[in-house]
DNA sequence: AGTCATCTTTGACATAGCGCAAACATCGAC
DNA sequence: GTCGATGTTTGCGCTATGTCAAAGATGACT
């Protein structure tokens, strides 16, 4: 399996360990071709491995008891994910739905104790990423508490644009297939919400629409809006 | 400085920890007393000592730039904060504030990467510990994205009956003092609401109130508010 | 005991945003 | 090009909750 060592040395999980043992740990990477709409792994699924993303964009959702559903987060190229056995659970929290053509790098869970003893300082670097998607968690429910829902649609684009932006013209296209049922999803409110706000934004020249597509013409204006305190 | 080991011992954290390495570990510790009402860490300061929570409670709090606060998490005797370092942050995200007299170790963040050198399993149970934060933290965005007011505020204080329950009487007793606001600040809502909602619940005899106090009377009428799918 | 600062309760009112429903747009398949 | 599936927009009414306001409780301090 010839894998190129760039993007794997680019994120931060990897990118302190030694030549010889990144060979060693792509040797045993498998990669895996995901069409658009296919699941990676599925909620309550045991989690036989986990994954890096090299290419495409996956949501990672979770269904409520009562049918609910969220958006936990997306998952750009150069993620990790299906993490699950090394927090100590034996399956999968959510499932990993991939929004467009993507590959991904599988790994056997039972490897990530053995990578671990070979190269400590994947653990703390590990650590360091889940920490910060704590702190992600931590902001999203800081928004959810304090924030009406406009502002919090805002905050999701906005980071959305960073995230996975690609410039186009004027603006900022989101780049990957995503509907008003998916930021409604991620910001804990309903379409016709989300609908109604993006049209109100489409009036203001702040966005520009379109079935699963999302383009941000105006960036500032958008981040007025997601910072400013209502008077 | 003389420390008991057993309570250290009895958090994952510490489990597989060599005796020999424990007591290198404690010995450098200091433990420090925080009265009721007075700070442990605040939010922004650069974060200088990690902890371990001996006796007595706190609540980590967040403030929003326009001023409006949330509780992040409580914390238990036997629970650790103060992680930032650890989580390549250099100051603390929030504030940790003793609500009841306590007693934490304190060790200065510069021994956790020595701890981890000398000790890789520390850095997987971290991890582990971490892992369950970040599950929690979803758990609370999925609430707050699903389920109305009333459910929320019931699963709160049965989280809260669970890790600082002590049975009196016919019920179980909230451990430290509680008032409205933070019931609210912890579930995303307002005093006000809270206030209702346990009024009613009082005269359902599902719990029994007082100043920054609470007792439940009925775990198993609040479960079903809590799990009931409103038909 | 009395005073004060904090909490709590309750009422009245306003409204954001949800649920429902129906029309409309877009895209891929045939 | 037509059709069907899937996503989007928009109107309308409703209600859960927030906001504002004021009146009790409770407990700490002197």
């Amino acid at each position: 399996m010839k894998i190129d060592k760039s993007l794997v040395r680019s994120i931060p999980l990897f990118d302190r360990m030694s030549d010889a043992d990144l060979d060693k740990f792509l040797g045993h990477a498998v990669s895996r071709r995901v069409p658009a709409g296919e699941a990676v792994f599925e909620q309550g699924a045991a989690a036989t491995h986990f994954f890096l993303l090299l290419h495409g964009r996956l949501k990672v959702t979770q269904v409520t008891e009562d049918g609910q559903q969220i958006i936990v987060r997306v998952v750009h190229p150069g993620d990790l994910f299906g993490f699950a056995k090394a927090l100590q659970r034996s399956d999968y929290p959510g499932t990993a739905l991939a929004v467009a053509e993507s590959i991904a790098l599988c790994w056997p869970t039972e490897l990530w104790p053995q990578f671990v003893d070979r190269n400590p300082r994947l653990a703390v670097t590990a650590m360091q990423t889940i920490g910060q998607r704590l702190e992600e968690a931590h902001t999203r429910i800081r928004e959810m508490s304090t924030q009406e829902v406009e502002r919090r649609v805002a905050h999701a684009v906005l980071r959305l644009a960073n995230q996975a932006g690609r410039k186009e013209g004027t603006g900022v296209r989101i780049d990957f297939p995503i509907s008003r049922q998916d930021i409604a999803e991620m910001t804990g409110t309903t379409l016709h919400t989300v609908s109604r706000i993006l049209s109100a934004w489409e009036g203001k020249g702040l966005v520009e629409g379109g079935r699963q597509k999302l383009l941000v013409l105006d960036l500032n204006g958008l981040a007025a809006l997601a910072d400013h305190v209502k008077e």
